[in-house]
DNA sequence: ATAGCCTTGAGA
DNA sequence: TCTCAAGGCTAT
């Protein structure tokens, strides 16, 4: 059976059913498509949806919702990696060999089809194409620092909410200042917003691969059961304080706190949250700061990292009490309360009400997916490393985490959940819509505070002013 | 901002 | 040398 290339260019573009122009970023798309998903990855773009997050996307409508668009990009498959962070233009990347296999299957396809004069639709739908499985898991990956043998559990000394900034983001008395230079050669200090990793040259060919972390060949996806976890998410989740703990301390707090004001003054429920969530933000920090990879950048990388993520970690938190909780009608505070639903949606409060159910939504989305402890440990990394942050000094680090971190997590689920192929990108797509979410919520935050609902001395607040300023 | 066409350049 | 998937340019 003869190939030819303009075969491919028959088909219709995943995302917005125009004609596909060829492979980009992954996949068969049109040309529009391509060059949306370029513009959005490497301008860093973040839309929101002013319907309900489900627009349908065709060529004709495909202008409406950039949000939508995007989402279905992620969806379909096409791989943000694949855009270029040093922007360099020609040769080619690593997916060459997985668009060759993807050519090669469309043509067997279509030889059987041929022969037997049937659809094998079935047979190969889109999320088993041979583009899905597997996800870069060369490269930088082996590029890596070793991680210690030995990492203690550093428990930090606790901090009084009086000298936030001062204490916060301090060194870790251990705190290891080895700085690996990763491919160094690629980091464009001068260009801070195209921040994708670059796909090719790959971190492979560097002499650090060899120090590297080959923990892809010390567990095949062959292992024994029950399954291996990969070294890197039990490391991960070692960082992860114990819920328990961190529930008492914060009581503890309020109560004390509580205590201070004396009880014939009794603050707004609003107020009360707010606390809470300033207490549980401090949970988080602690945890950064405590956490594997984390320690071991500069402060000021560390505070350029948290005043990123932070709303999207506290967010991150809520969300998995509630996939805990199990209950959809009723909330689960970190202080072990539960709130009636129908009391906060009650309120009137739009804003409020909007966040409330779009984090019930999620919260539901992710029981559905059966999410585990270990799964969100990996997400809550994939936040804190944000390699899209601006003016990192170790950006090349971030991304080797990033990187790290992808691989791990898709090793995790692939070993422990061998019928459930799609975890991994069911997992990391719902990433965007929870950096959705704790936007809005920055948003409600920061409109409460500006009518003086908030109380003061406020690591909310302080970290909101710090994250805009720096935008 | 979009999308069609142009230029580039590593790998086959 | 050729291919073709990256990024770039630009009128709309």
């Amino acid at each position: 059976m003869e190939y030819t290339y303009d075969d491919d260019l028959e088909e219709l573009c995943p995302v917005c059913g125009d004609k596909v122009s060829g492979y980009h970023y992954g996949l068969l798309t049109c040309e529009s498509c391509k060059g949306f998903f370029k513009r959005t990855v490497q301008n860093n773009k973040r839309y929101t949806c002013a319907e309900n997050q489900e627009c349908k996307i065709d060529k004709t409508q495909r202008k409406r919702c950039p949000f939508c668009r995007f989402q279905k990009c992620l969806n379909v498959g096409m791989r943000l990696e694949a855009v270029r962070a040093d922007r360099m233009r020609g040769g080619r990347n690593k997916f060459g060999p997985m668009y060759k296999r993807d050519r090669a299957l469309k043509q067997q396809k279509k030889a059987l089809i041929r022969s037997n004069g049937f659809k094998l639709e079935s047979a190969a739908p889109p999320s088993a194409s041979p583009l899905h499985a597997d996800y870069g898991f060369s490269g930088p990956l082996s590029a890596m620092p070793a991680i210690p043998k030995s990492i203690l559990p550093s428990t930090p000394g606790s901090i009084t909410p009086t000298d936030y900034e001062a204490n916060l983001y301090a060194p870790p008395p251990l705190g290891m200042q080895s700085h690996v230079p990763l491919g160094g050669q690629y980091q464009y200090a001068g260009f801070p917003s195209r921040v994708i990793k670059a796909e090719c040259p790959d971190y492979t060919s560097s002499p650090e691969s060899l120090t590297g972390y080959p923990y892809t060949e010390m567990y095949p996806s062959a292992s024994p059961q029950p399954p291996i976890l990969p070294p890197l998410v039990l490391e991960m989740l070692r960082c992860d304080p114990d819920e328990l703990v961190v529930r008492n301390k914060i009581v503890a707090h309020l109560q004390q706190e509580q205590s201070n004001r004396g009880r014939l003054e009794k603050p707004s429920a609003f107020s009360l949250m707010c606390r809470m969530a300033d207490q549980t933000l401090f949970s988080i920090v602690e945890w950064a700061r405590s956490c594997i990879f984390f320690k071991e950048l500069r402060v000021g990388d560390q505070m350029k990292l948290l005043h990123n993520c932070w709303s999207e970690l506290l967010v991150l938190d809520h969300i998995f009490r509630q996939v805990q909780h199990g209950k959809g009608d009723s909330i689960l505070l970190v202080t072990g309360q539960e709130i009636e639903l129908t009391s906060v949606l009650s309120q009137g409060e739009a804003n409020l009400s909007s966040l409330v159910q779009r984090g019930q939504d999620l919260a539901m989305r992710l029981r559905v997916l059966q999410v585990d402890r270990r799964e969100i440990a990996c997400l809550k990394f994939l936040l804190l490393f944000n390699p899209n942050v601006k003016l990192l000094e170790n950006q090349a680090f971030v991304e080797g985490v990033q990187e790290q971190v992808n691989g791990a997590l898709l090793e995790y689920t692939l070993t422990t959940y061998p019928q459930f192929q799609e975890k991994f990108s069911q997992l990391v797509v719902r990433l965007p819509e929870l950096r959705a979410l704790s936007t809005q919520a920055e948003d409600y935050l920061c409109c409460m505070h500006l009518s003086g609902e908030v109380p003061c001395n406020n690591l909310l607040i302080e970290m909101l002013h710090a994250k805009r300023a720096c935008v």
